[in-house]
DNA sequence: CCTATGATGTTCT
DNA sequence: GAACATCATAGGA
């Protein structure tokens, strides 16, 4: 065993965004590049390193719009069958508060086959089909009913798995390569890129759970943050449609769609 | 970079 | 039968 993996306590980094501020302690961030150092020079990470990256059930004890704040920078990571990890930090949520929204699944209380895991745990995974071939993935908040919607994901490992899964459903591929940015940048562009379905993980856990999980990342500033409307729900209304319940990392090159009027409002 | 359009089939009413 | 928390592609700037 490294003599790194045993000078870091596994509980040193749980819960240390569930504090009442965002920001860590010095001590706190020089451990946190130690480990991102280990994770970008592609190093093997021991068992006891990653579950002390890993988030626990506290970390989802909030609100959908807090989570989806919470959630930028951390990292998305999944591990195949064959024991390849992919991992990307999160750049872009959407928060569906729930029972009050009307672009929300579960508005009105309302309770289907598909929604069920709206209503599980905090940290419950909801994979979704639409559009006829696309899943999208949910991380359960606290409140039931409420989730926040992973719209991208900027790679930081694994990339050539990510380019094999994506390419799977391109037929122009070849002639037209993957950019990094291109992987994720999307829900479900970063669902065929994780190979995140509904049979696998819906209605999963991700506390614990061995396939897919949340790890502690980078603390965006909130001058970073970029506040907009949601992506892809006019059907829902003006009203719901015009709340600012999208939030994403400025001039990252992974954000699916940006909002040029809202970054510009931001800058003065 | 941008905009327009067709694909596709589960899920709900 | 209608709606859909989307994407790949083609073509223009």
């Amino acid at each position: 065993m490294a003599e790194d993996d045993t000078s870091v306590p596994s509980e040193y980094f749980q819960g240390t965004r569930n504090s009442t501020k965002r920001s860590r302690q010095p001590e706190d961030k020089l451990e946190m590049q130690t480990l991102k150092k280990r994770i970008e020079a592609n190093m093997p990470l021991s068992i006891p390193l990653t579950e002390a990256l890993r988030v626990g059930s506290d970390f989802f004890s909030y609100d959908s719009i807090e989570l989806a704040n919470r959630l930028l920078g951390c990292y998305l990571v999944r591990k195949f069958e064959d024991g390849t990890v992919v991992r990307g930090m999160i750049v872009e949520t959407e928060a569906y508060p729930g029972t009050t929204d009307v672009a929300s699944h579960t508005y009105n209380g309302k309770r289907t086959q598909r929604n069920e895991a709206m209503y599980m745990s905090q940290g419950t995974s909801y994979v979704y089909f639409t559009y006829g071939m696309y899943y999208c993935f949910n991380i359960v908040a606290k409140i039931p009913g409420s989730a926040v919607l992973i719209r991208a994901v900027h790679p930081t490992h694994g990339e050539e798995r990510m380019v094999i899964n994506r390419a799977s459903k391109r037929k122009a591929a070849l002639t037209r390569p993957f950019k990094s940015h291109e992987l994720c940048s999307g829900p479900s562009k970063l669902c065929i890129a994780f190979d995140i379905d509904k049979l696998q993980f819906n209605e999963q856990n991700l506390i614990g759970n061995n396939f897919l999980w949340i790890e502690q990342g980078e603390n965006i500033p909130l001058d970073q943050i970029v506040t907009s409307t949601r992506i892809g729900i006019s059907g829902a209304g003006r009203e719901s449609a015009s709340k600012l319940l999208r939030f994403y990392v400025l001039s990252n090159p992974s954000v699916s769609v940006r909002d040029k009027a809202a970054e510009l409002a931001k800058a003065k």
